[in-house]
DNA sequence: CGCTCACCATACGGTAGCGTATTGTCGGCC
DNA sequence: GGCCGACAATACGCTACCGTATGGTGAGCG
């Protein structure tokens, strides 16, 4: 019955998706976990020290990111699809809309959401370049399919993954053929 | 002196696109507009009552709603061009995410968007076919515009309003531009 | 002048949450 | 067996917030 600091994390994560930082409260978490905040206290330093955790957990969930990436993925399209398709089937929605929100109030959040985001649209237009487009039309195309990540991050809901899956690998063949 | 509903409405708009539904607290407006909680409970039930009133101001703003929107704005491309650049204007990207994560825990708020983004996508694709494009290929575009608009909207920082519509401008200019 | 009505202040009881301090439990180890 | 360290429970003071109840104020009007 031993809560580890992960599960403390794992929980705030799903209360960030569902309620916002405003939702992730300790006691809560605590009866949800069926603990009480004892053990919080034990595992963290304080409130704060979870919402960091929480930010260093998204930060750390991009594809593009990795080192091994361009070399495990040798297809520019198939690198493209990797991180749409990463994205619709981690679930979480939630959480973006929750980061999005949160930048609203918090400087730093908001730079490093900025930093993130422009480093993946510098990484798809050169995917773009790779597959042949020159410079301008490779650009508004990782421009077009940036908007389509982010709207598909954050999309509210409806269709099952399946669907979103399929909607998702349409548009991409759209942004990826060649005209 | 004297505060309005609207004023009301006003400072809770403000507080949902900072801090998200869960941010809207009617002491902390009270605070902020320099009067106490009797005046809140007196325009209003209770805070449900003012959430309500934050959902109807919402869905109020879309362009596309307004029956006069065709006739007042004949060419299809400036239709499109329209509803995103006064979502870009109108500075409502704090209260687009907070929507879209207050849709994740709550059913109606979630139909209700998904309803209104079902129409937007089907006026884009009209005006795609408007525009000439073949059924697929209005479709597809409808569904990039919509991916443009919603990421646009929910666009966490870094350019100034200038910066953005020129951005915005050009993602149009490609989509719309026949191939 | 006094009444009404719109609007606001004040005071209250109740809940939820933060953080701290203190004590309790239980497995492993000498 | 006795101790220690990891982890958890309990209790406490404090603040923020909701909603209610009740009293105050000032403008307009007869």
């Amino acid at each position: 019955m031993s809560v580890s600091r992960e599960d403390w994390v794992d929980a705030a994560w799903k209360a960030l998706g569902e309620s916002g930082v405003e939702g992730v409260r300790v006691e809560r978490l605590a009866r949800s976990l069926n603990v009480t905040k004892g053990s919080f206290y034990w595992h963290f330093k304080n409130r704060q020290a979870l919402i960091d955790a929480l930010l260093d957990r998204w930060f750390g969930l991009r594809e593009e990111d990795r080192p091994d990436f361009v070399v495990s993925t040798p297809d520019p399209a198939e690198r493209l699809w990797k991180v749409i398709e990463r994205g619709i089937t981690r679930g979480t929605r939630g959480q973006a809309a929750a980061l999005r929100l949160w930048a609203q109030k918090n400087r730093s959040v908001a730079e490093r959401i900025a930093r993130a985001d422009n480093y993946r649209r510098h990484f798809f237009t050169e995917q773009f370049r790779a597959l042949g487009f020159d410079d301008s039309a490779a650009e508004l195309r990782a421009d077009l399919y940036m908007a389509t990540i982010t709207a598909e991050f954050l999309h509210s809901g409806g269709h099952d993954e399946r669907d979103r899956l399929a909607l998702a690998r349409h548009k991409h063949e759209g942004l990826v053929r060649p005209r």
